[in-house]
Formats: structure tokens, C-alpha cells, sequence
DNA sequence: ATGAAAATGGACCCGCAAGTACAGAAAAAA
DNA sequence: TTTTTTCTGTACTTGCGGGTCCATTTTCAT
């Protein structure tokens, strides 16, 4: 079925493909790109991905998908308290202004995310996961009294998410991170400003 | 240098290559596509776009930059009271909502607008320009004294922009608009929330 | 009217990159 | 060992689509 080398050929060839995309976006890395970059052949390519191209990007979105929650750890499961927001916050602006233009997700998200229906349902997820841990965040401040009860827990991680993805879209077109900056410190601060009133 | 005639056929290129990539997006869209919708061959197409492809996608991407702001006019011009500001933001998720999937402008700054420095110096006025305008909102409302001093005009007008253009990512993905609805509800709740203390 | 410039039609070229065929090497199973 | 399956290298095919050419027609200036 799949050997232990076989295996380990598949990972380098997806692996390669993400650098590649990072480095260069969807429509510009060839399969010859990403063969030679992980030393491997044509064959190698399409004895591991049958369907081509297509079936080899699904892939590559689901690793970056991963690593878009991953990298937010520990601090995206723990927002217990204002400390831990804003630590949060710092972790995701300096990663994606790290990355600057090259946002592995968004470039799935926008490049291929759109036409291919199992694209769509990943990034569907990504949204759905990353939103409901940012929830679960604002219902624990609100345990603590330090979030208002008025605010929305779904709608307002919603909203997050949004301003988060918006920030990185922006930083990716013009190279700067504070669309970004902004929209998250807006959000913080009105969900801390909910609290004053308490 | 150019008869009427030839400007009508130049617009119509452009038109038909701006409706094919709403549809299609980029990658997709095809020249021979183009020719046909546009009924003209690729002779045309290349005598009024030299430079090919790239020129005439610069050329549609200024296009629909140009709609995105007229679009919202004239509520986004207009930001003097909070009915302005719902309306505006009504107009706004309406707009991206009937549009679906298809955010031309969208396609456009993720498909296109980071590789060249042409499309990105564009998709940079038309952020720069957009938030200029809502920033002129912030301002005439804190005159009003209906938003609180404590708002800096420029940063939150930036938030807002990216506010929606995630939301309008997130439409295009999922084809859904609570996000993009959330985002600015949250945006506005927080303008007058600052207003309240006055 | 007539010559020049602009506009158009349609056939053609050509390079590139996705995908294929097949044979040989390595590994696993027997 | 042998037999079978998985793995890998190389050389090839092929279709698509961007871009070119040139002959012809239309429009415009004078």
C-alpha cells in the first residue's frame, strides 16, 4: 500500500509544493518546480497524487490549514484573561507580518479556494474551528465578568476572524501590517470596553 | 490615434473581460473567451492592449476599482449621523451579498494584485482612498461630538476597511455574509459606544 | 476623391507545462 | 530465493492558450 519510504516521498513532495506556493503563489509553481525542489520526479508526483495538480494542492491546503490553528498555540486555547488576548494578538500579528506577502492559507484561500468545492469545505473549517476557539475565549471572559454580557460570543468571534482575515489580505497586497494592528486592537478593545461598565 | 469606434470596442473588451472574471476568475478566464463575448478577434484585443494579457487586466482592475467606491456613493460620502452610517453599511453588505461568490475587486487585489507593482499600487490607492473617505466619517461625527474623542480617526478607519474586505474573503469563500456583517456591526457598535460617555 | 491611419478577420506559430508510458531498481512478502 | 508489489528515472506526447502576421476593410483628414 504506502511504505515507509513512500510515505516519507509523499511529505517531502507536499512540503516542497507549499514552499514553492509560498515563495511564488498557486499558478506560478510547476509541477517541475516542486519535483526539483524535493527530488523527485514526474512519476513520483503522479503515483502519489493520481489526479494531478488539483489533488496535490488539496494537500498542501490541509497542511497549512493545520498550521495556521498550530501556530496560534498555546495561546489561541488559553484566553483566560486580558494578558493572554493580548499575547494572542501579538503572536498573530507577528506571524503573518513575518510571512509578510506570503500568507501560505491566503494564497489557498483565494488562489484555488473558491472553484474547487473541497477546497471550499476546508477553508470552511479552518474558518469554523479558528472561529470557535476565539469564542470559547470570549464566553470565558465573560465567566469572568470581564467581558460585558451583552456582547455576542458567535457573531463577535465572527467578526474577529473577519478583521483578522481582512488585515492579512491587506498586508498581503501592500506589504503592510497595520490594517491589521488596527483591526485586532479595535476588537480587543471593545470587548474590553463591554467590561468597564461592570 | 483612436475613432470613436475604436474607443467602443476598446470598452467592450474590457467589459467583456471584466464579466468573465467575475465569473471565472483570472486563471481562468481566457482571451479567446474575451474575443468571443466582446465579438472581436484577438487582432483587436492586442492592437488596443499591446502589452497582452497584463495590460488588460490592469485595465479591468481599474475598472472595477473605480465601481467599488461609486458603488457605496452616496452614503459613503455622506457620514454625518448614524442612520448615514446604517444605510452606508446596509448599501455595503447588500452590495457584496448580491455579488456572492463573485467580488470582482477581490479577484482582482488576491488573483492578480500581488505579483505586479502595477496592480498593487492601484489595489494601495483604492484601500488608501476608501478609508480616507470613512476616516472623514469618523471625524465629522467626533465633531458632532457623537463619537468620543478617544477614537483615533485613521486607525479605526483602517480597521473598518479590513473589516470588510475580510468579511467580503470570507463571502467569497463560504458564500456567506455573517461574517462581513459582523465585522462592521461590531465596528459601528464600537463608534457609538464611545459616543456614550459624552 | 485619395492617400494615410486606424480597425478588423482569421489563420498561424510556438513554447510551456500537465500528464503518460514504460522499464528498471528497491523493498516486502512468500 | 522467488515473486510480487511498491518506488523511481527518463523520455515522450499533447493540448492549450498567449502572442504574431498579414491581408482587407473602414474611417478620417485634406
Amino acid at each position: 500500500m504506502l511504505t515507509a519510504k513512500g510515505a516519507a516521498t509523499r511529505q517531502r513532495i507536499i512540503e516542497a509544493a507549499a514552499a514553492e506556493i509560498r515563495e511564488r503563489g498557486v499558478t506560478a509553481t510547476k509541477l517541475e518546480d516542486v519535483c526539483q525542489r524535493s527530488a523527485t520526479g514526474k512519476s513520483q508526483l503522479f503515483h502519489y497524487f493520481p489526479e494531478g495538480k488539483e489533488q496535490l494542492l488539496l494537500a498542501v491546503a490541509q497542511l497549512e490549514a493545520g498550521r495556521v490553528i498550530e501556530d496560534q498555540q498555546p495561546h489561541l486555547g488559553q484566553l483566560t484573561s486580558w494578558t493572554a488576548w493580548q499575547r494572542w494578538r501579538d503572536v498573530v500579528v507577528e506571524r503573518y507580518r513575518r510571512q509578510g506577502v506570503h500568507c501560505p492559507m491566503g494564497v489557498l484561500i483565494t488562489e484555488l479556494g473558491r472553484h474547487t468545492p473541497a477546497a471550499q469545505a476546508l477553508t470552511g473549517q479552518l474558518v469554523e474551528q479558528w472561529q470557535r476557539q476565539v469564542q470559547a475565549g470570549i464566553e470565558a471572559m465573560q465567566g469572568n465578568n470581564q467581558v460585558g454580557p451583552g456582547v455576542d460570543p458567535a457573531r463577535t468571534a465572527a467578526a474577529m476572524i473577519a478583521a483578522i482575515q481582512g488585515g492579512v489580505t491587506i498586508l498581503m497586497s501592500t506589504g503592510s501590517a497595520d490594517h491589521l494592528e488596527a483591526a485586532l486592537d479595535l476588537c480587543l478593545d471593545y470587548l474590553r470596553a463591554s467590561g468597564q461598565s461592570t
